[in-house]
DNA sequence: GGCCAGGACACCA
DNA sequence: TGGTGTCATGGC
């Protein structure tokens, strides 16, 4: 894991996640996320600021109707207005503050999280990780088609089974966890879309892998 | 026109 | 537990 981790650092270099101003943004993003493009994110988020719409109180006091039509380019908007205002009243308890949330030990954080509808194990281990700076690794699935590809898991694997393989490899560490994580998204997006490319692609140069075999 | 994008959930067997 | 349908827009 640790030889993995080199080759992706040595190939793009720190990555510097996540690509947020805010930890309210960070969270934000993680739910428009889902299953969507990051390019559709940054145009909404971009949105979601310019109509001073982009905090947790703004996003549950503004009806669902008036988001919809911002929400739009990330697909499932109807979806995902509903899942950032399950997130918004939830952390209403927490006086609109991550840092207040994030004062609970970690898997009592994360089991909390996990109670918000919307937020699964890899929504809430992004926000685990890259926002309260806790060492849970994100398993995406960039994540499951490069392990599976390396040879290393099942193509059915779990998210359990794959996060502790990632765990016991590495150092219990947020930086090295969520570094890993944000180099294997830049490595897909660059190399390993739907069919077979990069090292995992004989066909294509990879930075990371060469042309190694699948 | 088809496939896919940094998922999660309800429902079912 | 594990499999399947659903949610939806935009880029290539």
């Amino acid at each position: 894991m640790r030889a993995l981790l080199d080759s992706l650092f040595a190939a793009y270099g720190p990555q510097h996640w996540w690509p947020a101003q805010s930890v309210e943004e960070m969270m934000v993003g993680a739910i428009l996320v889902q299953n969507s493009s990051w390019t559709q994110v940054e145009r909404v988020i971009a949105q979601l600021q310019l109509h001073d719409l982009l905090s947790l109180a703004a996003l549950r006091q503004m009806p669902a109707e008036q988001l919809w039509p911002v929400l739009r380019p990330v697909g499932f908007f109807r979806l995902k207005t509903r899942r950032l205002k399950a997130l918004a009243d939830f952390m209403a308890q927490y006086d609109d503050r991550p840092e207040q949330l994030f004062q609970q030990e970690t898997q009592r954080l994360r089991q909390s999280l996990l109670q918000v509808n919307g937020i699964g194990k890899e929504t809430a281990d992004a926000i685990l990780c890259y926002g309260a700076r806790r060492p849970l690794f994100v398993v995406d699935a960039y994540t499951k088609r490069l392990f599976y590809r390396l040879g290393r898991v099942a193509e059915n694997a779990s998210y359990d089974t794959i996060q502790a393989m990632v765990h016991q490899g590495l150092p219990n560490s947020a930086e090295q966890l969520g570094e890993l994580h944000a180099l294997i998204v830049c490595h897909g997006k660059e190399h390993c879309r739907a069919r077979p490319r990069c090292a995992l692609c004989p066909l294509h140069f990879c930075p990371a892998f060469g042309r190694l075999s699948p």
